[in-house]
DNA sequence: CACTTGACCTGTCCGC
DNA sequence: TGCGGACAGGTCAAGT
């Protein structure tokens, strides 16, 4: 489901409502889903919750976390009724709960002691210090991949997944299939300004808006209604009118104007 | 080492 | 209506 604006968008949400609410009992419908002991989490007070990539981070007041990866299908539902999907329930003292819900079973919820975890991760597109400089030297490290799944790779810089890497690689009019050493420097540039104002977008707009993402009200965000290319195959380029095509890079699905994008 | 493919799961949608 | 196949926003391990 969710790509770093989803996950941000979420942190943002969850902070402002169980930061510094103890965790009364957890209850775990999906043992694939939660690894770790509930007994090191219950009793435990939130004492504060980062983002790194796509993963949430919530620290607890015995210096354990609960790191949480959402992976495909995940949601983090504040209050609301449990489902065939739920995963895990985390009940509050104040009698709050927390939904993990997970179709697909491949996120997780893990607790963990330090962050070793994002150890190989590259670095954050949103932060300051992320400069253009910084951006190529990570990319060049791939130079014969096509541009769109260097951009998927975490270990090159965290956080983008396939909605944001198709709509940036559109924005900066690049075929998704060039390979990385083929790319000339304003290219790159161009990809630069827009991997990171895609991305910021996203976080202003509450996310995207795909089949199973919500924030923690369950609500969706709007960012796939301005989507350019990203689920929009076969149908009129916004900008000039070409039919957009599909093909698969990395194993993922991958939309396209073929008249835009060079 | 660099890069690609398949596996992990469940549900939905599309064509026959 | 039913069935098979492709596909879905992510990441690993195993393969070439």
């Amino acid at each position: 489901m969710p790509e770093l604006p989803e996950v941000e968008t979420i942190k943002v949400g969850l902070s402002k409502k169980i930061v510094g609410l103890k965790i009364k009992k957890v209850e775990v419908l999906s043992p694939k889903s939660f690894l770790g002991d509930i007994k090191d989490v219950e009793g435990r007070k939130v004492t504060d919750i980062i983002r790194r990539a796509k993963m949430l981070s919530i620290t607890l007041d015995n210096d354990l976390k609960l790191l949480i990866h959402l992976k495909m299908s995940g949601q983090l539902i504040l209050d609301g009724v449990p489902t065939k999907s739920t995963r895990v329930i985390f009940h509050f003292e104040d009698g709050t709960k927390l939904l993990f819900n997970d179709q697909r079973k491949f996120g997780w919820i893990k607790v963990i002691s330090d962050d070793s975890h994002f150890d190989k991760l590259g670095p954050e597109p949103l932060e300051k210090d992320f400069t253009y400089e910084v951006f190529k030297t990570q990319i060049l490290k791939r130079k014969n991949t096509p541009i769109k799944v260097v951009l998927l790779d975490q270990e090159i810089i965290s956080g983008i997944g396939n909605i944001y890497a198709c709509e940036a690689v559109f924005i900066s009019k690049i075929d998704p299939r060039r390979k990385v050493s083929d790319l000339k420097d304003i290219e790159l540039k161009n990809l630069y300004k827009a991997v990171v104002e895609v991305l910021q977008k996203g976080v202003n707009l509450g996310g995207s808006s795909s089949v199973h993402y919500v924030n923690i009200e369950g609500v969706r965000g709007t960012f796939l209604e301005e989507a350019f290319v990203y689920k929009r195959e076969y149908k009129p380029c916004k900008v000039c009118g070409t039919t957009l095509e599909k093909l698969k890079l990395g194993g993922r699905g991958t939309a396209f104007c073929p008249n835009c994008q060079k």
